[in-house]
RNA sequence: GCCCCCAUCGUCUAGUGGCCUAGGACACCACCCUUUCAAGGUGGCGGCACGGGUUCGAAUCCCGUUGGGGGUGCCA
């Protein structure tokens, strides 16, 4: 390897971009920015009737998100595997010229037929020597020498395969189309890519695409292939069964700094008593050599932790701006003109304590904007399923109605008209709290209570008395 | 079936032959704080898959067993 080090990413959009696919983008991204090395974005649309235009957008997005951007010197590309087709054919050619490949007019059917009555599974060879020229219909297959393939494999050491237990895997399709094994070489070929990290799943293919390069008298690169992420049964992450695209998570309102950083820590974890840490010491110490070797859990309640936290590590400020799609959004249960920019900043800090992801704002905070406010009537029943409750509310309203209008005096106000019911302050605000917010659990109650002001207040409580009967 | 990879608390991990009576984090439980719910604080539960070696000494090295996972396409 000469010069500094090229790292690619080399994704298929074949629908989301997955959790997965980020974590590995990551990894390489890591390593580019310490090494001061190139991470190469390659987009491998070759013709695959999955392949959708919209989707490569989608990873270009996903992956600005998780700060892997297009504009950052480090980032070459995208190029599209696409465009190289031809190069692609052209190294084929040349692989057959040489002897490396051959031509071979058996149909799928005829293959898997040959297998069963020899009992081996698998292409036999067939053609190996039949001298076949190209023609439709023939693929063009490549001959495994004999001997051992070692793959070098940072991660995981020495692999060693016998290339007797390879078969003659197919380069070029009938149709004359170059298939995977050969465009991903080529391209990291021709994109002098010196470092391949991907998933593991690709370690059966690198003996292949090793043999590959020596074929084309190439040096190979230095492989590393990290673990898979799975799911609570155990099985890789997929898109049917999990939910694992980036997208959905940065709509539920996950930041992208947890999700980068929780990312970062399945298969490995920075120095030191935690594991929350910024980018720039991931940045210093991520080496691939410290990755674990087992498939890591994709858990959603540590992610939710993560978000947890970088929430609460939020400046105010921060915290605000980032709330804003939630509450200024199209879905949210308010209209634009029943927005109050002022009263959600006045109680932000209150709420920044009390949630996971953004997407559990406009819950706690809806009362607030609403002329009336939504009843859970889980809350509502539970609260006013007893005379207690209803005395309580009773006996608040006529508290409220002549006291001081500050926290301080509400909660006093509550807090003397429970005592009089034998209540303590815990019992005797939740009427109150279910009467004008709807729900028993909330920001807290009397500096809410002070925003919305005595007029709604009131007219909240008289409501869910009138409606007690 | 065949090929390959892997194996530390439930989960993610630290640990690279003595610092390990195995550390941290998430989850869980308890207590404290408390206007609900959170947050925060304190404490607790809980693990080197098993069996053989090697070594004065093994979670760490070797072999086997078992158990997981990945791959096995004219997909990428």
């Amino acid at each position: 390897m000469v010069g500094a080090p090229r790292f690619r990413f080399a994704p298929s959009p074949t629908g989301f971009f997955h959790v997965g696919g980020a974590r590995t983008a990551l990894y390489n991204w890591a390593l580019a920015k310490r090494t001061g090395g190139t991470f190469v974005l390659r987009i491998e649309d070759t013709d695959e009737a999955r392949n959708q235009p919209e989707w490569t957008q989608g990873i270009i997005d996903a992956l600005e998100w998780i700060g892997i951007s297009r504009n950052d010197p480090t980032f070459e590309g995208p190029y599209f595997q696409s465009q190289y087709a031809n190069e692609h054919v052209a190294a084929a050619e040349r692989l057959h010229a040489a002897g490396h490949a051959y031509y071979c007019d058996l149909t799928p059917d005829q293959i898997q037929e040959r297998a069963k009555q020899s009992g081996k599974p698998g292409y036999d060879g067939y053609s190996r020597d039949r001298g076949l020229g190209p023609g439709p219909g023939r693929v063009l297959r490549f001959r495994v020498p004999e001997g051992v393939t070692v793959v070098n494999d940072l991660v995981r050491g020495r692999v060693e395969f016998q290339n007797e237990t390879i078969e003659d895997f197919v380069l070029l399709r009938g149709n004359g189309s170059p298939m995977f094994l050969l465009a991903n070489v080529i391209d990291d070929v021709s994109m002098r890519v010196s470092h391949v990290v991907r998933a593991e799943e690709h370690l059966p293919n690198t003996p292949k695409q090793q043999l590959l390069w020596e074929a084309l008298g190439h040096e190979p690169p230095v492989w590393a292939h990290v673990p898979v992420l799975v799911n609570e049964q155990r099985k890789k992450l997929s898109k049917r069964r999990d939910k694992v695209a980036l997208e959905q998570y940065r709509a539920e309102g996950y930041l992208a700094s947890a999700m980068i950083n929780y990312l970062m820590t399945l298969g490995w974890a920075p120095q030191g008593e935690t594991e929350i840490v910024p980018w720039s010491k991931i940045q210093d110490e991520f080496r691939l050599e410290d990755v674990n070797h087992s498939p890591a859990f994709f858990d959603l309640k540590k992610l939710a932790a993560f978000n947890g936290e970088y929430i609460r590590a939020m400046s105010l400020d921060d915290f605000i701006t980032a709330c804003q799609p939630w509450l200024t959004g199209t879905d949210v249960p308010w209209t634009a003109a029943q927005y109050r920019p002022e009263i959600f900043r006045a109680l932000a800090e209150l709420v920044q304590t009390r949630i996971v992801t953004l997407s559990e704002v406009p819950q706690l905070v809806d009362f607030m904007f609403l002329d009336a406010p939504l009843v859970d009537e889980t809350s509502w029943s539970k609260t006013f399923g007893s005379a207690d409750g209803v005395a309580m509310l009773r006996s608040g309203r006529d508290a409220l109605v002549s006291c001081d209008w500050n926290a301080e005096a509400l909660k006093s106000a509550v807090e003397a008209a429970g005592s009089n019911l034998g209540l303590k302050l815990g019992k005797a605000q939740a009427p109150i709290r279910v009467a004008v917010t709807g729900r028993t659990v909330g920001p807290p109650l009397f500096e809410a209570l002070e925003l919305l002001g005595r007029d709604a207040v009131m007219k909240r409580l008289d409501a869910a008395l009138a409606k007690l009967g």
